[in-house]
DNA sequence: TTAGGTTTCG
């Protein structure tokens, strides 16, 4: 019988390498570079480690792809190779991957969870990596080396070098040695941002923000070899690291300031200058990575900004406080994105008092509703993308047959996808019978399957919402130079019974793959989306409410806790004429007609106040619906 | 094979 025993590996302290062998070693990585083209086939990873032995080592990794390189996201990072060569170079002992070397990192930090970061399939972890990361974690934090520190935009210096974690908004190619990236990290840079004139043509991802989101972001001109990453970086979303980082003050004043005023008050370009030195570079972190997941939680929380810009659109200026706040200082609440919660106090607050206080809390208070907007129930349903914050209308039919037409008479000669097999239906509507182009994935072949998923080309809306009945998921699909693609991502890119999906304009990024591919049981609108590059839109409700006790009158938002206030989700209301009546009932109500029979009921709610950005020089206060109940009787 | 840290000059 053969015994199957996990492999034991042994490690060199770094003060014991010869030069000649393979090995394998642990280290904490002291210098590292983002993998740079090398003159030969591969990028080249280099980094300086050390260990307890306090001997510090090169290293360079090889590699043709570059998700195959060290996961190396900080200084202070703990990496294991096995399998590397030692060499001679300059007097001293180097490492070098050769065949068969597998490199593993992880976090520095103590107290953090021991999570391996590799892109191998299999690799060997156990409870003894475990306890060599915690002890090469616990050496180095006894010796004082401190991990570099992330430094928000709020805390750049001018004339500094620093890394900047941040969110990827949009970009522009300025020429082919410049690119222009607008990031943001939720806080703001006190100095004033360096003005970049682009225009909507070369600009990739949204063009202009608000007023209030502009002074969130950073502009960052990236030169030289960092051009040819940046083109590969995705807009708007991906989370980078970027390194060395130069704060440079401008020269230029601005206008009517004296001279006498401080140099703060200059203006501060970001440069990322070419070459590697000192470890400059961008890199793309994943969504899992524990700084992401915090910085995702602050963005989040500026998505009020986006609601209040939905409803300046609207013609629906918010309210200006009516009482003074004392400051007249031009200042963003940045709001306390975790743990905002509702105090739930016992006696509610009056509406003039809650008029008198500042921005930033949260008021429980008991209110009629005045009046609503919009009115029509099908307006109160927006489509909303969480990755860029945007919203949208939902177009209503008229405009989606604008839209089918468009794409059926637009369809000419394609081809259809590898992974599809291509055919006609038959589709017997009103007096006439129409022969449409349809495509299914051989994945499906299988027979009672079919009827899962079915693209098609060249139809009406009435036609794609009459197969709806026959398919589980139906995607009309149209041509674009020669291929089959989707119809403008205005229109619904799936229908799925009376559910109709949107895909975002600015986010999506579309390619016909087969999404069959990973298993037709698992198919539903988010793996669908997912297989067709589509950033798929989640249906919100949006209301402008007007409360009113006996003290004052305010307008408040009602958007992230609607679905607790009517009782119904958004898509449901959106697909079921019941669910969007039921909300119609609540509203009627809670704010009946004149001359209706019963009197207007009392509301409990609680309102989060904040301070949305100033808009042409003065701030405004807004409310927002937090949380509510009915007051019981 | 390649590179083998150590700040651009926009």
């Amino acid at each position: 019988s053969r015994l199957t025993k996990d492999p034991k590996y042994t490690y060199v302290r770094l003060s014991e390498l010869k030069p000649g062998a393979v090995v394998n070693v642990y280290g904490v990585v002291v210098f590292f570079k983002q993998p740079c083209r090398t003159r030969g086939t591969d990028f080249c990873t280099s980094l300086k480690i050390t260990d307890q032995s306090n001997q510090s080592v090169c290293c360079n990794i090889f590699c043709e792809k570059l998700e195959d390189h060290p996961k190396i996201f900080r200084i202070g990072d703990i990496i294991r190779l096995h399998r590397v060569k030692t060499q001679s170079f300059n007097d001293s002992v180097m490492l070098i991957n050769t065949f068969g070397t597998s490199v593993v990192t992880f976090d520095g930090e103590q107290g953090g969870p021991v999570e391996p970061r590799t892109s191998c399939r299999t690799f060997h972890f156990d409870q003894d990596d475990s306890r060599a990361v915690e002890e090469l974690r616990a050496w180095r934090a006894g010796r004082l080396v401190v991990l570099p520190s992330l430094t928000p935009l709020s805390a750049v210096q001018p004339r500094t070098f620093f890394d900047l974690t941040c969110q990827l908004l949009a970009k522009a190619s300025m020429d082919s040695s410049c690119t222009l990236l607008r990031v943001w990290d939720g806080s703001r840079c006190p100095h004033p941002q360096l003005k970049v004139d682009i225009g909507p043509d070369v600009t990739e991802g949204p063009w202009s923000f608000s007023a209030q989101k502009e002074q969130l972001i950073a502009n960052i001109l990236v030169f030289d070899n960092h051009v040819e990453l940046a083109k590969e970086l995705k807009v708007p979303g991906d989370f980078l690291r970027i390194y060395n980082l130069r704060a440079i003050p401008g020269s230029h004043r601005l206008p009517g300031l004296s001279s006498s005023q401080p140099a703060e008050l200059h203006h501060l370009a970001f440069h990322l200058h070419g070459g590697t030195a000192y470890g400059r570079g961008i890199r793309v972190l994943p969504e899992t990575c524990p700084e992401v997941q915090e910085l995702k939680r602050v963005l989040d929380s500026f998505q009020d900004d986006d609601l209040h810009d939905l409803l300046e659109a609207w013609n629906t200026p918010p309210e200006r406080p009516s009482g003074e706040n004392g400051s007249s200082e031009p200042e963003l609440w940045l709001p306390v994105a975790a743990g905002r919660r509702c105090s739930h106090v016992l006696c509610p607050e009056r509406l003039s008092e809650v008029r008198r206080s500042a921005p930033g809390g949260f008021h429980h208070v008991r209110v009629q509703l005045r009046s609503f907007q919009p009115s029509r129930p099908h307006q109160l349903l927006k489509l909303y993308c969480s990755k860029c914050c945007s919203m949208q209308d939902v177009p209503d039919d008229d405009l989606l047959e604008d839209i089918f037409s468009q794409a059926s008479r637009k369809a000419a000669t394609y081809e259809p996808p590898p992974w599809a097999l291509s055919g006609t239906a038959t589709l017997p509507l009103g007096p006439s019978v129409r022969t449409l182009d349809v495509h299914v994935s051989k994945e499906l072949l299988d027979g009672v399957k079919t009827k899962q998923l079915i693209f098609i080309m060249g139809s009406s809306l009435e036609e794609a919402l009459h197969l709806t009945s026959g398919y589980r998921n139906v995607v009309p699909v149209t041509s674009s130079r020669g291929h089959m693609t989707l119809l403008d991502l205005s229109a619904p890119f799936l229908f799925r019974g009376r559910r109709r999906y949107y895909g975002c304009r600015s986010c999506s990024n579309v390619v016909m793959r087969d999404p069959c591919s990973g298993g037709v049981e698992l198919m539903d609108e988010k793996s669908i989306a997912e297989a067709l590059g589509v950033e798929l839109m989640r249906l919100v409700f949006l209301m402008k409410l007007e409360l009113r006790d006996a003290t004052d009158s305010l307008h408040a938002y009602l958007w992230r806790d609607a679905e607790l206030f009517f009782g119904v989700t958004a898509e449901d209301a959106a697909a079921n004429q019941e669910s969007q009546s039921s909300v119609c009932r609540t509203l009627e109500s809670l704010c009946p007609k004149e001359g209706s029979s019963g009197g207007r009921p009392w509301l409990d709610l609680c309102l989060v106040s904040y301070r949305a950005g100033d808009d042409g020089g003065q701030a405004q206060t807004c409310y927002q619906v937090c949380h509510s109940a009915m007051a019981t009787p």
